[in-house]
RNA sequence: GGAGAGAUGGCAGAGCGGUCGAAUGCGGCGGUCUUGAAAACCGUUGAGCCGAAAGGUUCCGGGGGUUCGAAUCCCUCUCUCUCCGCCA
């Protein structure tokens, strides 16, 4: 969420940016800088009430350790009175208070001013490409080479949980481990401390990077327990540092953490979600960094490398795109989607977007640092996948596959699969 | 799953219903001393909100209650620890 001071001080910019996220109206701006004007003034006048009462009960609590009955009784009376007006106001006041966060939550972070205005994808900019989209000649779609090889069990799957939700199968599983290890390993050379995260997470951390409200939808849920299975590790890696202040000297701090992802994806059909377009489990190496406030645009772009490196050294041909403000999503400020060719299918595949949050999930989960002089502030965060496994299968698989059928298995990779040549 | 104990500041740990935002110790920061460091000594050191500021207000796991007044009493929830059981 954005600071209520903040939209106070640029009303027109943060509407303006609702606009151009496509937001239809901008009247939840108007309205919350009205619940805050009363918010504001209810606690003021609450503050003086609670302030002269305090006073009485002090001056209560002197006269009686003086023995002073009766004086204490004649100020006592006089109390009375204000206690249930506080509480009345106390109330309304509660009231404001949910109806004033409510409606923060609803309001989007703004674009950054080096984002480009937009409304679809189409508007989205190509920042960078990298190597030449190969062409579809003999290769043919991962769902059947891997059905060929039997890497891949997506009936079993089925049979067993339901659709997107594959088996991996053999040299299809050592794939997938040899790929984690990688990204891992990465990660690690980089700079990021490795986090094995809880796959579930409570309420407070689920609220803290903004899936709920709103997107609980997204997730699956274990309700006895009050859990939600996690749709990326963002989730509880961002909530490691929930209502703490990090020191100053420590920034930036940077994780990495492999996590299945489970999404429900309602809604979803059609060819997109043809074998490992789109599951309902799937594997990611999430990256996320906690950044001074000053930094935070250059750690964006450091962290672009990062996921843009590792496709590079699988020789995966992929493009950058800056997000149009249009095609951007709710909680960033900036964002950079990597796309990987997939040859077989003829389409670019989304594998990473390494986002800037600025401080709009920190402030909502209160994650700060100290600042020289000595204050705790709201400090930024980043993300981004580094990378999402499935699609990255699908690309090597397609990208490496000779016209007998045979798949090479690219150099970074082969320390991790027996140094063979081939899978 | 059963039984018991507990939840207080960065950590440890006190706290009779009234000057308790909270003793004390450790840690942190500043200083004295020292060639430098250590030790010792002195001082300082929680966070949120309102406010231009002065100042005010809230917070002792969460929520509710009793009271003029709650860290302290009552109810409730959550979590943690110990023992037993079960178990990778």
């Amino acid at each position: 969420m954005l600071d209520i001071a903040y939209i106070r001080a640029n009303t027109e910019l943060v509407k303006t940016g609702m606009v151009n996220k496509g937001e239809k109206t901008t009247d939840v701006v108007d309205r919350v800088l009205e619940v805050d004007e009363k918010w504001r003034s209810l606690v003021h006048e609450i503050d003086t009430l609670r302030s002269t009462s305090n006073a009485r009960s002090k001056e209560i609590g002197k006269l009686m350790g003086q023995g002073k009955k009766e004086e204490a009784q004649v100020i006592m009376s006089e109390t009375a009175t204000a206690k249930d007006t506080i509480k009345r106001l106390e109330e309304e006041l509660g009231v404001l208070a949910q109806e004033r966060t409510d409606l923060l939550y609803r309001i989007p972070n703004v674009p950054h001013e080096s984002v480009p205005v937009g409304h679809t994808d189409a508007d989205n900019v190509v920042h960078s490409t990298w190597g030449d989209p190969l062409p579809q000649e003999w290769r043919v779609p991962h769902w059947d080479l891997a059905k060929d090889h039997n890497w891949i069990d997506f009936e079993r799957g089925v049979k067993v949980t339901g659709a997107g939700f594959p088996f991996y199968v053999g040299t299809g599983a050592r794939l997938q481990r040899a790929l984690i290890n990688f990204f891992l390993n990465s990660a690690a050379e980089r700079g990021y401390t490795e986090l094995q995260a809880p796959y579930f997470v409570n309420e407070d951390s689920a609220r803290g990077t903004g899936q709920i409200p709103d997107k609980e939808d997204m997730m699956y849920t274990i309700p006895r327990d009050g859990f939600f299975a996690i749709p990326t590790a963002e989730v509880p890696v961002t909530n490691f540092h929930r209502d703490e202040i990090l020191e100053l000297n420590e920034l930036p701090v940077k994780y990495c953490g492999y996590t299945p992802c489970w999404r429900r994806e309602a809604g979803s059909y059609g060819k997109d979600v043809r074998g490992l377009n789109r599951l309902h489990q799937f594997d990611k190496v999430e990256l996320v960094k906690f950044v001074h406030p000053d930094t935070s645009y250059d750690e964006l772009e450091s962290l672009r490398e990062d996921a843009e490196l590792l496709l590079q050294a699988l020789g995966l041909p992929y493009r950058t795109l800056l997000m149009c403000t249009g095609d951007m999503g709710f909680t960033q400020t900036k964002k950079y989607d990597l796309e990987v060719w997939s040859p077989g299918q003829q389409r670019w595949l989304e594998v990473s977007s390494c986002s800037n949050f600025e401080s709009f999930q920190a402030r909502r989960m209160m994650v700060r640092y100290r600042d020289e002089d000595g204050k705790p502030k709201i400090l930024h965060t980043l993300n981004g996948s580094g990378l999402a496994l499935p699609r990255i299968v699908s690309a090597i698989l397609e990208t490496y596959q000779e016209a007998s059928g045979k798949v090479r298995i690219p150099e970074v990779l082969k320390p991790f699969l027996g140094n063979s040549d081939y899978l």
